[in-house]
DNA sequence: TCTGGGGTCCTAGGACCC
DNA sequence: TCTGGGGTCCTAGGACCC
């Protein structure tokens, strides 16, 4: 049997990177991007990372850095890196129908050439994303994903490679692995890495002449499966067509904290509203709504609650969901408190078309088709001219708790008043 | 009172990913 | 003052069934 041959298109520093197209000033100068609420550092170029931030690292806690080196730092844009996103994924559909979109900034193809052509075809589309959209990818290309992922990234540290390093020829795949540490494999998170050097497995050759049982006793079949691909087997295959979630979940801690329920209530629901989209999105309705609230975890005193409800019918429209959340935020909510966060949980997913009709009363129309069409059109709305251009009341005018963003970088694609102005 | 082999469904918790 | 948000998969154990 033929052998599947895989890519990871892998973009660099991906937020970063997005940020840059519009600022080509700030090409190799230090840029980071921020997390919601401007809490975190989750995007670093690689200027940043030389100088020791980590990711995640919180922005309060290194000012002087960021001062002394000048950073540009940029509040994250998700529509703007959506958007990229999606420019990129059209260049690939270039290449080839095989595509699995593994996340915002990363996607698998399989190829289906002479495996000495690989190099050089990942060479060209990694040359035309450059052009095209001006974001910098790096291109593993391996026998098994996971190896791809070994392949990018070595490649994204040893800038000889150029972007792209293959790992076909197998008989020489020891001496890569042999510089790769355990804890950089795809599947091998902190808890298991620990336990793997105590086990003497430090490198990913280590892992992969490991005893197979042994891990699998200790990591289940997912560990068992990643020695095998680290073996050149095929575990992992091409996902291609997006699964419906069976989880949705909105939240977000507040830009301050509050005492007020009023301003909870709104923050909650624009997270069910949120929520909603999401599942009507892929053509669902829940039956198990859940709301947590707490208290700001780095505090002394966590309050920190949350109650799921089953819903007397599943439902997709916002208006029933916001209800049952405020009446369950309700339950929960004790004065007193200053709460931080608050979010909303959906479970218990199934397809509309799922829906079981009632037995009893064979008029009964479901819940859902009663609201669907109005949701839909609400949908179409908020879609064309921006999110929450068609709201409930609750939501309100303004929203007290909304996000800190103090350095976001305007919507260059997606908003007309906000283009690129090339030419004054 | 002790004795058996299967099976399903559900939940909680632990690990991982980006 | 300031510490992200959203997911998945697997296993073990309990409840229940025949």
């Amino acid at each position: 049997m033929k052998k599947n041959i895989y890519a990871l298109i892998d973009c660099d520093n991906f937020y970063v990177s997005c940020e840059r197209i519009f600022r080509p000033d700030l090409k190799n100068k230090p840029v980071a991007v921020l997390s919601n609420n401007d809490g975190c550092i989750i995007s670093r170029s690689n200027e940043v990372k030389a100088l020791g931030i980590q990711m995640g690292t919180p922005y309060f806690k290194i000012p002087e850095l960021i001062k002394e080196h000048n950073i540009q730092i940029f509040s994250s844009n998700y529509s703007l890196y959506a958007d990229i996103s999606n420019r990129i994924n059209k260049i690939l559909e270039q290449y080839t129908p095989n595509i699995e979109i593994y996340s915002i900034d990363e996607a698998f193809i399989t190829l289906s050439i002479p495996k000495d052509k690989c190099t050089q075809y990942c060479k060209e589309i990694r040359e035309k994303i450059l052009q095209g959209i001006g974001v910098p990818v790096t291109i593993g290309i391996a026998y098994t994903k996971t190896l791809t992922k070994v392949a990018s990234k070595i490649a994204k540290k040893q800038k000889g490679y150029k972007g792209v390093l293959s790992l076909l020829d197998t008989e020489n795949n020891d001496k890569y692995l042999d510089i790769v540490e355990v804890e950089d494999i795809w599947g091998v998170g902190r808890q298991y890495s620990k336990w793997l050097h105590s086990m003497g497995i430090h490198t990913a050759k280590d892992l992969k002449y490991s005893d197979r049982n042994k891990i699998r006793s200790k990591m289940t079949v997912q560990g068992y499966r990643t020695v095998l691909e680290l073996n050149n087997v095929e575990c992992i295959s091409l996902d291609q067509i997006p699964s419906i979630k069976k989880n949705i979940c909105s939240s977000k801690a507040f830009g301050k904290r509050t005492k007020s329920l009023e301003e909870i209530k709104k923050s909650l629901a624009i997270d069910v509203a949120r929520a909603a989209e999401k599942l009507r999105k892929q053509n669902c309705v829940t039956g198990i709504i859940s709301v947590f609230l707490t208290t700001d975890p780095f505090k002394p005193n966590l309050y920190s609650k949350s109650v799921a409800i089953k819903l007397p019918f599943p439902v997709s429209d916002t208006a029933t969901l916001t209800k049952f959340a405020i009446q369950v935020l309700k339950k929960i909510f004790i004065k007193s408190f200053e709460y931080k966060k608050t979010g909303v949980f959906l479970t218990d997913i199934r397809p509309i078309d799922n829906v079981q009709l009632d037995l009893i009363n064979p008029y009964f129309i479901p819940h859902h088709e009663k609201t669907d069409k109005i949701m839909r059109a609400i949908d179409g709305i908020n879609r064309e001219w921006g999110r929450d251009t068609v709201r409930s009341a609750s939501i309100g005018i303004d929203n007290e708790l909304k996000m800190r963003q103090e350095r976001k970088s305007p919507r260059y694609t997606t908003k007309w008043d906000e283009l690129l102005v090339a030419k004054v």
